[in-house]
DNA sequence: ATTACGCTCAAGGGATATCATGGGCACACA
DNA sequence: TGTGTGCCCATGATATCCCTTGAGCGTAAT
């Protein structure tokens, strides 16, 4: 196994601790070395995590760009200002800072939600909320289509 | 973990210091030998901040204009003639200078902004107001963009 | 089939280390 | 004699480490 996929929830304690789901961990131990690389989402109120690899991809996309350019330096200012390492304790839990809360809403829950190649982390109510909104989009865009379809159903 | 990454706000106190973050001073030490340097940075009221590998960026900018252009005169001055050294004190804190007031608008309070290769030091509102405007232009142009995403939250 | 054992994992708590911040003191330079 | 600078230590908040608890689940034994 070496994506991310389904989705749990889990507890914020006292110390504003939260385990991350033991399948991830798995996952990010073959994908990373130790640390976590978590980021603001662009539009959404999630934080996308991952390992290091995640971090190597954004910079590999930027040193794509005129380095001296806005795009550059925006994205830059993206994914490095507005990005954070986590650490895992011995317990397999990472601290929830506020970096995190006010971006997301989180509160005293996380879900956790597989996307493969990483994973997010949502306040549940907006995870369910903006799942049902995806699904809705879907669902709509594969009615309007009148060749072959773009996504799942039947054949 | 060698990249300036994540942002923190710190205090300054009345003897004009203000911490580095640990994970910055961590970095710093990984990358270069004791100094800092910090140069205005063009556009934005931040200074750009980091080992002397920080000009490694601004030589290669001059290296591409023309040598007898006026152009790269002015970035040689700017960076080379332009700029200052931090001294890092025992504890880890530095000495916030005019220099560094008059370019940033810095009061009491510095945010710092890890950038990769580098890191900024900014006034807090500046930077908050800032970031918000370089989220706004990535997510139009994530919008506008046709083919694959360049950068951001969903895949 | 049902009960008992053992494993994994989320979650709680206490002890300790790290870090930002504040302040004292001495030395220099003006 | 002040003012700025460097060096040292104190403190409180937070993060980190280590150990414990208890629920869920599969497996094995009765």
């Amino acid at each position: 196994m070496d994506r991310y996929l389904s989705n749990a929830v889990n507890r914020i304690d006292q110390k504003g601790r939260v385990s991350v789901p033991a399948h991830f961990r798995a996952v990010l131990a073959k994908r990373s070395e130790g640390d976590l690389y978590a980021l603001r989402a662009l539009d959404i109120p999630a934080l996308d995590v991952g390992g290091l690899d995640l971090l190597d991809r954004y910079e590999a996309r930027i040193a794509r760009e005129d380095p001296f350019a806005q795009a550059a330096d925006d994205m830059s200012f993206f994914c490095h200002g507005d990005g954070a390492f986590l650490k895992l304790d011995g317990d397999g839990r990472i601290t929830v800072t506020d970096f995190m809360r006010e971006h997301t809403g989180i509160g005293t829950e996380v879900a956790f939600v597989g996307r493969g190649q990483f994973f997010q982390m949502w306040e549940p109510a907006r995870f369910h909320a903006y799942r049902e909104e995806a699904r809705a989009r879907l669902s709509r865009s594969r009615r309007n289509q009148v060749g072959p379809r773009p996504l799942g159903g039947t054949e």
